[in-house]
DNA sequence: CGCTAAACTTGACTAATTCCAGAAAAGCTG
DNA sequence: CAGCTTTTCTGGAATTAGTCAAGTTTAGCG
């Protein structure tokens, strides 16, 4: 299981270091892609009790603090992973909503400027493939 | 005004003809990346009166058919549009959710091939570049 | 140890979308 | 063009995801 030092991580980005974000914080680290729902069951399963609000506060203050990144691919709810940073894209089954990653080089990839970009100032660019993963595609033929 | 025949459209999708969804598929034209409740209201005032319900199926069968495309840019509510078959691509203002079209060439664009795709069938490859509008950032300064 | 702001709890609430069951309408079929 | 079948539309209730507000607790500083 890849070991992080969430109370590090927390302090080095000035926010309280409290169970509940500990505890948020390590579950999306150690299973990415989780949905609120699950990373809420698993905080319990880990403290007792937190409420649905506190889970949706903590990954409200860690998305801000950069600390994870939200994804919410159409159709799914909202879902965090720790990997910030790094270009890395994602796969999406059509059949089961799974995400797998897949490394990406965005600003090296220069079919990824946009000419005409209408006076937008461009912050991010998302790149997101749907498919459908081997396990879905076996259950369909 | 774009003059699309909706009725021909929808006969070739063999779907039947209904005023409500000649209505809906021409605002959708007419009006690209218009949210749910827009076309509702849109549609309403063209025909009177029509069910929330029935606007939803419409856009469904219009997107299962492959008339119109879904798309669900995250935080805000589902938009459609009818360019359907061509490589565009979206730019997002963070700011006011202002939908812009861009031009793509994601079947030409090398770097969008996936290497490592798993195992996965790809169908599609969504790219939305996100930002802030001209509009808005003149606001924030 | 005690203070204060930040964080957490509780519970009601909104928005977007879907489900359900019956009524109505479109379009074959003869 | 009358009747039958299939599909669509209506209205209301249910679900899901997430937000708001007010009061209580707690981390971190002195």
């Amino acid at each position: 299981m890849p070991v992080i030092d969430a109370t590090a991580l927390l302090r080095d980005a000035s926010l309280r270091v409290t169970r509940p974000r500990v505890a948020v914080l390590s579950m999306v680290a150690n299973h990415p892609h989780s949905d609120t729902d699950s990373i809420a069951t698993a905080v319990r399963r880990e403290l007792g009790s937190v409420s649905t609000q506190a889970v949706y506060d903590v990954l409200r203050a860690l998305t801000d603090a950069g600390l994870v990144r939200r994804i919410e691919p159409a159709g799914s709810p909202a879902r965090f992973e720790t990997r910030v940073g790094d270009d890395h894209h994602h796969l999406v089954c059509r059949g089961c909503g799974g995400i797998t990653d897949v490394r990406g080089a965005v600003g090296a990839a220069p079919c990824l400027d946009v000419r005409d970009s209408r006076g937008f100032t461009l912050e991010r660019t998302e790149v997101t493939y749907w498919g459908t993963c081997p396990a879905c595609r076996a259950r369909t033929e």
